[in-house]
DNA sequence: CAAATAATTGACTAAAATAGTCGGCTAATA
DNA sequence: TATTAGCCGACTATTTTAGTCAATTATTTG
């Protein structure tokens, strides 16, 4: 099991879309500036995302990317999975096989620890997450942050 | 946050020395037979394990590794630290200081995984896994393929 | 229609970590 | 003194991470 910055850059992602639902599409280039995430990763990531069936897209000016389903149905443990980062503890996929076609010595553990991290996961769904104090906090420091160098750049734009 | 064989692997080891305790110290050899372990492999996780102050070791014909203390005093969580492998799942230590020196969006979430993470696993004790059925089960089977190579080599060296 | 926007695709890459190997050395013991 | 077994450092192949870059396709707005 893993869990490094791809894993978290796709439930950052998918959660600044729960923030920012009901206006239309999100565009990669919004999330990439508000979350500091590099532009082509975050391309690399909603492929998978999409193809996962957890977003889906939008073509041309305006476009961008959605929720494909309520967030409340959305789970965090569904959006690690989709970019290849399983919460398998074990090393043998929980298939048992991990000794010479037999359970090893820790297999239990690891399946347990598995199944504490799953239920863990998916027990959080957006909607949780887009409740949460901390998470508003946040998100409005990033807001701000990111309307500010909006606004830079349209002045600059302008002369 | 990751857990790989690294991590595994120390843990099999440790519970290998916590099942085969009071005969003495265990060669580094012996658990590489049994448990299919490269022994070149656990003598550098033993270096951390004995840095750690987790086993202590015993040179010369006869020699190995002993636990350092009780096995109820000694937890997963601990053996897993000891090889490097973090049970940490933010990306900043959980230092706070993810996004521009501020939490990020999902940073008390991953601090909540990492909590559920050390505490499951730190409530864990080598003497837990030791009384588990399935341990037993294993660490049987293992035994008794382990003592047939040993005879086998025996055979072949007496002719 | 043209131009701009934004997703889509695929190939490539540097750096780090994993999962080891190999050889030589040191300490203890029988 | 020969053997055993831990100790140490250097080396390596493979995989993964965390991206970059260029080209293409679909959509929409002026």
């Amino acid at each position: 099991m893993r869990l490094t910055t791809k894993g978290r850059y796709a439930v950052t992602a998918m959660l600044d879309l729960a923030l920012h639902e009901g206006r239309g599409p999100i565009s990669l280039a919004d999330i990439s500036s508000r979350q500091q995430i590099s532009l082509s990763y975050l391309e690399q990531l909603f492929a998978k995302l999409r193809r996962n069936g957890l977003v889906k897209s939008v073509r041309g000016p305006g476009g961008g990317y959605q929720l494909s389903r309520n967030k409340a149905e959305i789970f965090v443990v569904q959006v690690i999975d989709a970019v290849n980062e399983s919460v398998d503890a074990t090393g043998c996929n929980s298939k048992g096989d991990c000794h010479e076609g037999e359970a090893c010595l820790t297999h239990h553990l690891w399946c347990d620890l598995s199944d504490q991290i799953h239920n863990f996961l998916s027990g959080i769904s957006l909607e949780d997450l887009v409740a949460r104090k901390d998470v508003q906090a946040a998100s409005q420091r990033l807001d701000k942050a990111h309307f500010k160098s909006i606004e830079f750049e349209r002045i600059e734009a302008t002369g």
